[in-house]
DNA sequence: TTGTACGCGTTATCAG
DNA sequence: CTGATAACGCGTACAA
């Protein structure tokens, strides 16, 4: 069955398309009664409109590209769910495409993307921090593109990311808090800047409050259970061992809590742990993981409005770094002090005759 | 700056546009002279396709739209996954949409996206059972669609669903050969097909081993952690209290597991607990939850290549029911008999002089 | 081998 | 208020 168009419409009711166009918009200049007619004709017809037609002739197809590593993470389903909401309701269809981390696959889905007239590209960068020039070629193209979570520093390029800085200083100085001296870390990848950012607050707050920073402390490993393992056998295997972990991944994580926990070593009271992403299971556990909340359902809200944004802000080229606050959520993982507390209470109440 | 057309590259070399979309695409009847002479301008005047011209003239934009309930979860995020690669590998692209699980929502979204020229729709349906109409009608236009998961049965449209039976009867059997008498069951929405069915699983699997059914052990709630307390308490009041679940929702069954542990319960020497839908967590806890996998990443593959060949296979209209095979996971959480051997070993040894 | 002319469905412009 | 026409960018049947 043929779809119909505003041709078929017109036929019918012996009047141009150009008069069933105005209709169907609510042009001012139509008659009430044509143009009730012509609605009811199309809505007996079954008409609908052809936006394609319309993207061609207005330049603007009304999609927007959204390119993440994996689709299947929650932190990025989480932003491509934010995305969706915040543009679906402005009459904006997202396209999504993963790269596997793949830098070559990331060229290639731009250029899809860009042969499909999107609108933007809502994009967190793949790769490591050589090869951008694909990026920087696609300002020449007029596209307005807005990185999220891992950006790149290309100037007139917006982005949203929250302050890594911060997530790792506020991790670490939590561990210090809760007395812990030998403060380890598992850096993700050292040449991804949203790493190196919170490597940087973890030194900044070791040095802040006076504790030597020791480089044998610091492990390079992939965001995965089983690095988390070997991460923590290898630093148990040191001289002087560390009392905590403070993780930039939620599995490499959980990876070293199941390790202690296998070696009979008690968190939180003998070693603490924190996390980063706030990975839904770090809440289900029993002992439950303390960790960073990116927000990126609001993340992806914040995307899709700068995005919006620098739409309708004409020609104005506008760049926008956005930059949301982490949160810190304090759970059993390393509640050392109040872990011990307990333990003491218990103590003396089984000491009382 | 202006995007360049074949226009532009047939004024700067002399020639047609006709001629430059022949080099362009390969056309036999060109010479290699030309050919060449174009592709070297057209990449030198960065030219790309624009593919919104070509959809508006074929009749193919070779988008294809996705309507799932939440994006943000990990059963939907991965069917998502599977759908992108397998269709991204035959240059569609994928239009995600949410209706969160608002029939209303879902026949917008329908709308938008059928205005949108997509060549098909893959869809999760959202709702109860009742209102298909929207469903119905879609058939009429002549656009392929593909259910997956929440399926309805139309004639005419193609599904790729788990054996949701099979999934509850090898649950049930499971926990029943673990030595369970008493199996009460969660279903998260009785109006939905998908839980009817692991519920028919569930009664015929205690009616095949002679035990009888009480209805009285069947619980409806919310697929969530504090409804799982809930069913749980609720199950205990009993005066004939069972000693395990079959919960058709993995955070239901978190739930139970974290309100018997509360109550001094031992899961699984006391109680066992099988979940549904092998969430990441349910791997990642000490006391692992059991669970039957859905396999979504094939399942959104699936869909897609059901999709393809719709797609290829010209008018004759097919209609394809893949039923994909569920698979336990047998875990922590209901490995009774082990448990209780590993008990007996123990006690055993400490008995031992 | 290349050029000419047309159509895909829509809206904007100009004329009436 | 409505009709006629051009334009968006591309591919292709037909003509040369």
């Amino acid at each position: 069955m043929k779809k119909t168009t505003i041709y078929d419409i017109a036929k019918k009711l012996n009047i141009t398309a150009a008069t069933v166009s105005r209709a169907l918009n609510d042009s001012p200049r139509i008659s009430e009664k044509t143009r009730e007619l012509v609605k009811k004709t199309a809505f007996e017809m079954a008409y609908q409109q052809n936006k394609l037609a319309l993207a061609l002739k207005s330049g603007r197809s009304n999609n927007v590209g959204v390119i993440v590593p994996h689709i299947n993470r929650n932190f990025f389903a989480s932003v491509i769910q934010g995305i969706e909401e915040e543009l679906s309701a402005h009459n904006f269809h997202v396209i999504i495409t993963q790269t596997h981390n793949d830098s070559k696959k990331e060229i290639e889905n731009l250029d899809a993307l860009l042969n499909a007239q999107i609108d933007g590209v809502l994009m967190s960068v793949s790769g490591a921090m050589e090869n951008e020039e694909h990026l920087k070629a696609l300002l020449k193209k007029n596209v307005p593109i807005i990185f999220f979570d891992k950006k790149r520093d290309i100037e007139g390029i917006s982005s949203v990311t929250i302050d890594d800085f911060q997530g790792g200083y506020d991790a670490t100085q939590h561990l210090i808090e809760e007395g812990c001296t030998r403060i380890a870390h598992f850096i993700v990848n050292k040449t991804e800047q949203i790493y190196q950012e919170r490597f940087r607050g973890y030194k900044e707050a070791l040095e802040d409050n006076g504790i030597p920073y020791d480089e044998n402390y610091v492990i390079e490993l992939e965001s995965d259970i089983e690095e988390g393992k070997k991460g923590l056998k290898q630093l148990l295997k040191m001289e002087n061992p560390p009392d905590a972990i403070f993780s930039s991944s939620d599995f490499a994580a959980l990876g070293a809590i199941q390790e202690l926990r296998a070696q009979k070593i008690k968190v939180p009271e003998e070693f603490c742990v924190v996390g980063f992403s706030n990975e839904p299971f770090t809440k289900f556990m029993i002992l439950s993981i303390s960790t960073v909340e990116q927000f990126p359902v609001e993340m992806g809200q914040m995307a899709a409005k700068v995005f919006l944004e620098q739409i309708n802000g004409g020609n104005t080229r506008i760049e926008k770094k956005v930059v949301l606050s982490p949160k810190l959520y304090i759970r059993k993982s390393s509640s050392r002090k109040e872990a011990l507390k307990l333990k003491e209470e218990k103590v003396s109440y089984n000491e009382t005759p």
